[in-house]
DNA sequence: GCATAAAATGAACGACGTTCATTAATTTGG
DNA sequence: CCAAATTAATGAACGTCGTTCATTTTATGC
């Protein structure tokens, strides 16, 4: 086995340790030296495969954000109207912070430590997944460019994460799953009906 | 001076030492062994006027979401119609997350160690706070019971707080706080009009 | 003023992320 | 094939953190 190979290797192992890691346990329960252990690695090689925690868990959570992605893609149907695509990807949305809810809230719960500023490519990321929604919003509001468009599904997918993440936060009264997805539902129509009426 | 009084002088001192580090440094930034400093007592009496940190950033909290229902309370004005009053809310909301970050930050984004329960005085007060927005919602939609406007209150509530957070987060990219205005206040509206025509 | 109770103290503990001198393994050149 | 040179793996050690607790200091009651 070529000396890359073997790098790459251990790179894969110590990722799927910390994947693992935030996925049952979340990001709080997260210990370099509980990664290296399911990695079957030292202590010392985890800093050989990554610059630090904050660098894994920014890999793990764009790992997050594919999956994402590829969920929201699935949900948008070429020939179904504007506002039932609006309403299919906030179910999927909901199902997929359910579904994954470790790793869902580390893609918002993380910060840097000593206020480091986010790479770069990470937020690009973040910020090309939301381009995934902008086709079935275009639809609804055919008079809108794509900067207004823009704007317009970042307040709704703001919106929409927002009921979700209360609901799923300790602090607050929880409703059950079934009566989210209602008054999700309920919420997307309201709002895509608001919206078309403005057209 | 008695006994009880330099005991809650030493917990005021405490509190105020650790609500002016999260005001100024949030909570990523909050030591116990700065606390102490700040407060001119030990580490060790810390932990005789607080359980934790846990309890402490707790009792923070509290004072923020008075604070904030304050600031709140202030908005709703008796005659203006239910839709302006939502409105005003929503941008009430979005100037105090703006006015005190890192405390509203705190709010949202603290979580108890070894995933603790948190106590039920504190639940109880964060859901109490929203029941200061259900009477403009009443306004709009008096055909509905108090159970069914609170998960509206909540509903709209969760949205516009999404909107603002997903916003002021650093790993998306952000619009001036005009532009965030302006949407806020399309949105409420959008979403009031809404609900009026299912009324 | 003395005995008792209460409060304040900070050294010490265990856990954490991270570093780095040392050791082991691998590659290279002759 | 071996030795020199390069690279990777290691885990003890460091600094920092929240928290505890034996000890000291202060206050109270008679």
């Amino acid at each position: 086995m070529k000396q890359d190979e073997k790098r790459s290797l251990l790179k894969q192992k110590v990722f799927d340790s910390a994947f693992e890691r935030i996925n049952q346990d979340g990001l709080t329960g997260l210990r370099a030296r509980d990664i290296a252990k399911d990695a079957g690695c030292s202590l010392g090689s985890l800093y050989n495969a990554y610059q630090d925690l904050d660098d894994l868990i920014l890999h793990v959570n764009s790992r997050v954000l594919e999956m994402l992605k590829e969920d929201i893609s699935t949900s948008v149907v070429e020939d179904q109207d504007a506002e039932a695509a609006l309403v299919n990807l906030a179910v999927n949305y909901m199902n997929f912070a359910y579904a994954h809810y470790n790793l869902w809230t580390s893609l918002f719960g993380h910060t840097m430590q000593d206020n480091a500023p986010i790479p770069d490519w990470y937020t690009e990321q973040t910020n090309a997944t939301f381009l995934t929604l902008i086709a079935p919003l275009l639809k609804l509001r055919p008079e809108l460019d794509e900067a207004q468009a823009f704007i317009l599904v970042r307040t709704l997918f703001s919106a929409v994460h927002g009921i979700i993440t209360i609901n799923l936060q300790e602090r607050f009264i929880s409703i059950p799953k079934d009566m989210l997805k209602l008054q999700l539902v309920e919420f997307v129509q309201t709002y895509a009906k608001g919206l078309q009426n403005k057209a």
